[in-house]
This record gives structure tokens, sequence and C-alpha cells, in this order.
DNA sequence: ACTGTTCCCGTTGACGCCCATATAGCCCCA
DNA sequence: TGGGGCTATATGGGCGTCAACGGGAACAGT
């Protein structure tokens, strides 16, 4: 499969390193990333972490800003300027900076999750917050919505 | 028959592995399928473990929203981040891993339960705490009384 | 020269592969 | 029809492989 999928949490070592997960460095070699490209997300403190087609989708969110506002100038400064490359050294690592670790909070470990198309970077604890939050988000949508939808339905 | 149905319960042994159900196991080899994919239920301490399919139902329905919304970031958080692939070893067991003893509460049995066209996995005193309550909303039903009145218990 | 990065090696623990055993159900055959 | 043996399933365990991780040494940039 090559999709991003399931989470983990690895160490950073004396050095600043840490193993992206096997399943994830092979979906990233099957997919043929050279490198992986990370973007900070905009009110998370979480990384995006994905190839260069993780931009394709970013460009598309600011095209459907008006070009002539401050938001979309915004977005393309940040998407543009505010990412950077992660190379693997030849254990499957990368070195965790202080780019990463100022967005994110990251410290002494690295939570890994899979979003299909690209994966995130977390410090544990604040993954599991958002998670809660977000869960509780989806049980309220589902409360709310009419029982017997087809697609995303869990039979019950 | 294609469809997962009915119950067991199988011990795990020392190295954390269990078997999956012979009938189980035959259903998703005439389904065709190579790799199990298993999805955290939202509110209820029990996996879904069903086939690609499985996963492809709920990438679909993200697919509907406004993928810069929040909801369907929230979506693509719970299907990708909280799900995983089990493979089978050559036994037909899987290695219970933390991933779902966490959300489950399993510790040294697994209940596995057929839900057609997918089965489920539960800590066997749960499953029965469950579906005791299924029971109960169901007989309420048939009554004509209100489902979830005060004497129903919480699922714990 | 110093600091940070990259390469390479060793250790440890988890997991997959393979084989063994026990038990229960089934079939065959006398 | 009763008994014996065969088979399939669940389960246990030995062992090799690989991933995560730690650390020494080579290397490069300042």
């Amino acid at each position: 499969m090559n999709r991003f999928l399931s989470s983990a949490v690895n160490r950073i070592d004396a050095k600043g390193r840490v193993s992206v997960p096997a399943h994830f460095r092979s979906v990233v070699q099957s997919r043929g990333y050279a490198e992986l490209y990370a973007i900070r997300q905009l009110d998370i403190p979480a990384l995006d972490v994905g190839g260069l087609d993780l931009l394709d989708r970013y460009e598309a969110r600011i095209g459907l800003e008006d070009p002539f506002m401050q938001t979309a100038d915004d977005m393309s400064f940040f998407v543009h300027g505010d990412g950077a490359f992660l190379k693997f050294d030849q254990d499957g690592r990368i070195s965790v900076t202080d780019f990463i670790r100022e967005h994110t909070g990251i410290t002494t470990e690295v939570a890994f999750v899979g979003r299909g198309d690209f994966f995130q970077m977390w410090e544990p604890s604040k993954l599991a917050a958002y998670g809660a939050q977000a869960r509780a988000r989806l049980l309220r949508l589902r409360q709310g919505m009419k029982p017997g939808g087809e697609t995303g339905e869990q039979p019950e």
C-alpha cells in the first residue's frame, strides 16, 4: 500500500536524529519521492511532510483566494518561504532541526501520523490533545447528521 | 458464504499473537484482500477490520467534504491517523499491537465479531456489556419506548 | 581548530518464518 | 455402527531478520 497510514512515536537521540517509521519510508520510496518537503501547519503545532506534490495541494488552496488580498500573499509567503527539505541518512533517520522544534514544540520524541498523501510530525502530547478534539468534533457531526446516509456511515 | 458472520474468542499468546478465526480468514481470501485495514471506532472500544474497500469507502466520504475545511481534516485525521494495516503471519495470526490494545482494552483474549462486510475486534467482557445494552435498546424500541432511557448504562 | 553533519558499525528487542503439539471434528472402512 | 486414523485449527516456541537506537570515526563548513 502506498498511502501514509497509522501513527508511531519515535525517540530523538543525543545527536538530534529520529527514525522515520519504516513503513513511511517504504511509501516514500514507492512514490518515488527523492526528497521530503516539510511545511508548517498554519494554526496547528504540526508539520506536514510529503513529496513536492504537497505544494500542489497548498497552491490550489492559495488559488481560491483573491490574489489582491493580503491573505493570498500571506499564504504564498508561508507555503513557499516557510518550508524545508528533510534528508534521510542511510539508516532512514532525519535530523530534528530548530525549524521543526520551534513550531511543534518537539523536544525528545516525535509522533509520526499518516495522513494519506502525506504525513505529519507532532509533539506526542499535543497530538493526543488534538486527536481528542478532532474525535469530539466528528462525534458531534455524526449526532447532528441524519442516520442512513450511505457512503461514510457505519452500520451500527 | 462470503460474509463475516458469527463470533469467536481466541487467546493471545506470549508473543502477542492471536489467531484470526479460520472462517474469517477464508472470507478474507475469497474476497481477495491482500491486507487488512483496521480503524478505531469513534465512540466504542472496538476496531473495525476489513479490506481496502473499507478504506476506500472512508476516503470517498472525505472526498465529499471541502478539502480545506476542518471537517475534512478531522476525517482524514481519523481515517488515516487512527487506522492501520494488519498483516497475517503464515499461520493466519496477527500480532496485537499497542495500537489495538490502547483503544480496545484488549489484554489476553480477543473477541472477533462478524459484521457482514467487515469484522470487529473487542475485549470480550466489553463486548458482552455492549451486547447487553444493544439488546436492551432494541427491546425498548419494540415496546414503543424511547431508546436511551434513564435505565440505560453508558458503554464502558 | 571547532562544531555540526554524515557514514558505518554494534546492540537490542520486536516481529516474521518455520516447525511442533494438542484437540476436536470428520471420514473411511471393516 | 463403532473405531481408528486423518485433517484442520488453535496454540506454543525456536530462531533468524530487521527496525530503532546508540555511539565512534570520518568529513565538511566556518
